[in-house]
DNA sequence: GTTACATAGGCAAACGTTTACTTAGTTTTG
DNA sequence: CAAAACTAAGTAAACGTTTGCCTATGTAAC
């Protein structure tokens, strides 16, 4: 009830009969200051009755890390992302840092709102997953020179900055070999028409793989389509309408696979024995699906904590001795067998 | 590559030739200062030139609003908090602010350390989800009068404090209902066992609609364990050798729900001839499961907005002047049909 | 018995804003 | 025409920390 304030640094340092400089040097550990047994003690414990909190804010002015970063995703609802923020969450705590989860809905008038806001906030870095028109967006945060990390979706603009993003192109790759491995030889695709040129991978794995293979790469096979249950419907009915031979389906979004299966079922296609099926995905009914769905499991979690152990890098680097070159890194994902697919004779 | 600095006040003043208060009213557009159209043009010019951004942290210093609010809940993997999270930004954008998320892991020491990183960072508000031993934690919070509400899981050592909840009573009581409103009789449950007392609203509902419908409540019929898939196959087995009477099955939480499908299917159980089955949640592949899941759909998303609407009452209340007396709120879930219910004659 | 260094701790100036005061000139009012 | 009221803009004191600089001991070295 009482209106109690939460506590200063000055009311410490008058509990402690002493100076603010003494506390602060105390509370800081700063081991070039001397101070006597006797009142560092009554400065921890001045400052354990007063429960002190240090303002990050006032620190954070004379140009002190304030300890948080930021992270901007394009949907925080996707499984994707939410693990992706797991691993950066992680790594934040593990450095004391927390962080600040910002939506951008795929929105670049919505993401440059969040940006300037959080620069207002004096953030200590940037987890950036672009979305289209992010790069002029950018432009305050390269500006201000404050560290970042793009993950996922490349900047086609530049090249100057450090990068980490799933492996696109081999999870296409593997997920269309292994159809090809147990005999497949008509494979349809359904994919996402989007600009985002990283996922412009995975049809090209998928490329790739009939191309070893030896295999006619047909358009006719190749179904893109908006980023919707509808859509993966409609489009996997057309495409059996069109290919009747197909043995094979890769798709390589979960959300148009949800349409997808169900549009298979209501034709009476059976999954396995008239078509197999394998998504490039884990969204977490793989195997609840009947049957359980092969998938690539994606390694949103490890790309989440790589980008974050980069932007760490940066921001612990205090001086700017080394130039920094830029990094850019991909990393795979995992076949995780389910009962989608039919070995061929 | 210049070493450029983030401009500040004092930079804005210089440019505009004038005094930095000047500029602080004219971007604050403080209607009781007088400036004269001339100047004012000038201080935007230059404000817009040198990129000013305000720093929130030294206006902060001021006692002015940071403009951000910390949410910390338990799972941010969880489907159920991430509608949750999506409804509290939402608010939270709207009126300006930013959003730091916080996981707790559901472990008090890991929640504590996120508290008073928060509290150092002077957040305006809190969106509470407790954890066993919360309600020691929130001391901080309390004593310094930051403003909180409390969502999804009560504090019992108090009840004066904000609240919002989806309604756990109603959402077993209606999943129940639809399987008696169906003909069936012995219905078992599956629950979680946890200490969340307001989770314990499931089976209390599930009870209430049994007796309503002057059914046999027995205690066979309950089978309650660990939050895992798992959990929900063993448990689900034992349930059908236990009883080789039930026609139905309501399962209160998805992760069990999922081991529990697996486990009907390998049992060679066919749903719903053999066993009718709701679940209480909307995880996402309800409708993939095969058949789609009959399921209670919870108000996440509205759960979350409602919390930060009455968080943003308490902030932007200016005065203490009507002393707030604790709102405590529920927002019931919808049924969600699919195909997992036999209608018995 | 100076000089030098190690130990111990206070003073006060930043950091970037906000805002209460102050100063002045220009109208309006009685 | 003097007093009041409005218009316009600058000064400087906070806010809570950090940290360079200073002072004052005690003790070891020359």
């Amino acid at each position: 009830m009482s209106e109690k304030k939460i506590a200063t640094i000055k009311d410490v340092a008058r509990l402690a009969n002493t100076s603010t400089a003494t506390v602060s040097y105390v509370l800081n550990e700063v081991p070039s200051r001397y101070v006597s047994a006797d009142l560092r003690k009554r400065v921890l414990d001045a400052a354990a009755e007063l429960h002190y909190i240090r303002s990050t804010m006032a620190s954070g002015l004379k140009g002190k890390k304030r300890g948080i970063i930021a992270a901007l995703v394009p949907q925080f609802t996707n499984i994707f992302f939410n693990r992706f923020l797991l691993g950066v969450e992680q790594v934040a705590h593990r450095n004391n840092y927390i962080i600040s989860v910002c939506n951008t809905f795929d929105d670049s008038v919505y993401e440059k709102q969040v940006l300037y806001n959080a620069i207002g906030h004096h953030v200590d870095g940037f987890i950036l997953v672009p979305t289209e028109g992010s790069y002029s967006n950018y432009e305050i945060v390269r500006n201000f020179q404050v560290p970042y990390v793009v993950a996922e979706r490349p900047l086609h603009q530049s090249h100057n900055y450090d990068f980490v993003a799933m492996d696109n192109y081999d999870a296409g790759y593997t997920a269309t070999k292994h159809l090809i491995n147990c005999g497949h030889r008509r494979i349809g695709l359904m994919t996402w028409r989007t600009n985002v040129t990283t996922l412009q991978g995975r049809p090209e794995g998928y490329y790739a793989a009939l191309k070893e293979a030896g295999l006619e790469i047909s358009p006719n096979l190749l179904y893109a389509g908006d980023f919707s249950e509808e859509a993966g419907a409609r489009l996997t009915r057309q495409m059996l309408k069109d290919n009747p031979d197909i043995t094979a389906i890769v798709y390589d979004y979960h959300v148009q696979a949800l349409g997808g299966y169900k549009a298979l079922k209501e034709c009476g296609v059976r999954i396995p024995e008239d078509i197999s099926v394998v998504i490039v995905g884990d969204p977490e009914w793989e195997f609840i699906a009947d049957p359980p769905l092969t998938c690539i499991q994606l390694p949103a979690f490890q790309v989440g904590q790589r980008s974050a152990e980069l932007l760490f890098d940066k921001i612990l680097a205090t001086g700017q001795d080394t130039p920094h070159t830029p990094v850019s890194e991909t990393i795979k994902g995992t076949l995780l067998q389910g009962k989608s697919v039919k070995t061929l004779l």
